[in-house]
DNA sequence: CAACTTTCTTAACATAGGTGAATCATTCTT
DNA sequence: AAGAATGATTCACCTATGTTAAGAAAGTTG
């Protein structure tokens, strides 16, 4: 099965795991490829998947009544992608998924998530601890589009995602950023310039 | 013990809560209460509780490079409240926690936290979801403050928490959605004038 | 109640970033 | 290789929000 979930969950539990819950997670999760550009979930329906990105890439965004588009999530090699707020509740979903790149990746619906979380104690606490940690990274990124400027927000991705810069379109990054596209190639020949 | 908590556990897994489990949050968890104005947690050192806050409220905040101060979170009774990123990995705090009001509060510290949810495999659970509710909010909250202007994303505030505005300053609101106070002024103004 | 502190409002002015339109560069497709 | 998408840049202009400064209102404390 999937090594680099398995790793991840060593990891994060900080103890390595039985053959009962790698079997468990063989169980209730399956594996898919997709083009890129394929939409992974739909806003309006409710989002039936997370996704643990095995290989390649995808971005979740939403599309206000304005009809801007606004990127909420970035994903590569090792995140979940999934809209929250669907996935977790049940309610119909605000975001869209789409690939970005070929993808392969591991997928799990709600109703085996709650049967896996239910069938061993430990992935209870794998999860909660993965949400812990995400929780903490987006205080930060609220902090940063609260209290910071643009090219400060910019730069500071960069710094902190070099390997992001690599992969993802710089307008979709402004969008992550809450930035337009013009002002961000402004902002790059601005610090190109110092 | 804390009536509050314990609805709060039972609504969220959805089922009765054993003695045990009551007696465990009993062991690992105590009662605290604090003037209003007072600094639960300071940017620096590391945060060493979470709280939830039984009567009274909290926010917390961060101060940036350039002395700007922006709020985080806000919280009132049956919300928690910490620093994420310290509270859960050890490291130093960037954000403060005060006080708002005189506030009573249950306090859990991190080895406890570990320990509890050690002790009995609903409270990982319990927190589980805790975080998956939270992280949905989080999102909801990047997308209106990345696509959104102020105007919008302050009615969308005060549809949307109506109990926080009564008794939350204006300023701290203001901040909490990426505002000056003197802005906010403005867009109430025009609100009116509608 | 008077003195003080904290919060809110107003207004004139400044600016970061948005808008719309055009152009250029790059990469898919056939 | 030609044409079509797609993504990035540039520029002139505009607007929402920030800034600075002052005063009014509300709340707190002796």
């Amino acid at each position: 099965m999937q090594e680099t979930l398995i790793k991840n969950l060593k990891r994060v539990l900080g103890e390595d795991i039985s053959k009962e819950m790698y079997d468990l997670l063989q169980k209730y999760s399956f594996e898919k490829s997709f083009d890129k550009k394929v939409l992974l979930s739909e806003a309006g329906v409710d989002c039936k998947y997370q996704y643990f990105i095995l290989e390649g890439s995808a971005y979740s965004y939403y599309v206000n009544e304005k009809g801007d588009k606004s990127v909420l999530e970035l994903a590569i090699e090792e995140y979940w992608i999934t809209d929250a707020a669907s996935y977790f509740t049940g309610k119909p979903s605000v975001a869209n998924i789409e690939t970005l790149e070929p993808t392969r990746a591991l997928l799990i619906n709600r109703k085996d998530y709650d049967a896996l979380c239910c069938s061993h104690p430990l992935f209870d606490r794998f999860f909660r601890i993965l949400m812990q940690n995400a929780l903490a990274s987006l205080h930060r990124r609220i902090l940063e589009t609260i209290s910071e400027d643009a090219e400060h927000r910019y730069r500071e991705f960069s710094r902190v995602r070099p390997y992001l810069m690599q992969r993802i379109p710089q307008y979709l990054i402004a969008s992550y950023l809450g930035i337009k596209p013009q002002s961000l190639s402004r902002i790059r020949k601005n610090l190109f310039q110092k």
